[in-house]
DNA sequence: TACAATGCATTGGATTCTTATGTATCTTTG
DNA sequence: CAAAGATACATAAGAATCCAATGCATTGTA
């Protein structure tokens, strides 16, 4: 099952921070299938959502970024800021908020892990 | 806390298919209500999103309303379908089967119940 | 050699929400 | 009793966010 799109509204830039901070750097095709991996295909990010994010970030001061040559590839690392890493764990924390409050108005019964 | 309106985007529908299964029928400034009550005022829903919300509803025909009057103020209840209950159904499991989803991706620890 | 995968990116359109505004009634408080 | 706040409906303009489609180019594979 894919989730519609509707869900992954408002979470995107959450999860590319988050991934940011688990990883030293990246680039936007390696988030969109670290996303599909880590989901088991159920989360998959589109070009068309990913890159206006990334680009946001950078703007917002959150992210930098790094050219790097692979052969004549071009690949755009992104990397958090001092002040995206602090972010990254704001948003998380809101997020995992959010979602227990969400279970509690749903009355949906936490998996036990 | 109240959550950045973001992270409500894309749950909205739900939610409210969600009451509406675990009440006969109820009107719109109700929701509102309920739903900051339930939440201890962590989602305040707008009416400028709701109304649209519940019109929309009813046009896919998930919702059927009936007016009350109470003296001359005017109640509009909402009660779900058929549909609109299977539809709720769906609705909060795909939440339910996002939001583990997203815990697994964000590494975050589920709360004791 | 064609096709799939990798890798960047933009554009137009749809959807969804916020903010602001409007109308009207009922209740509480100074 | 008047004013303010709560109740109750609703719409409109604009912002934000995402998808689908498209484009370009390189690399790997059947």
């Amino acid at each position: 099952m894919i989730f519609s799109s509707e869900l992954i509204k408002g979470t995107l830039k959450t999860i590319v921070l988050k991934l940011l901070s688990d990883n030293k750097k990246m680039y936007g095709y390696e988030i969109t299938q670290r996303v599909k991996d880590l989901t088991g295909d159920r989360i998959q990010l589109t070009e068309g959502a990913l890159y206006p994010t990334l680009h946001s970030l950078e703007e917002e001061g959150l992210v930098t970024t790094e050219l790097e040559y692979m052969g004549k590839r071009v690949r755009k690392y992104y990397k958090l800021s001092a002040s995206g890493k602090t972010r990254s764990k704001e948003r998380v924390s809101e997020l995992a908020e959010f979602m227990e409050t969400m279970r509690v108005l749903l009355d949906i019964q936490p998996k036990i892990a």
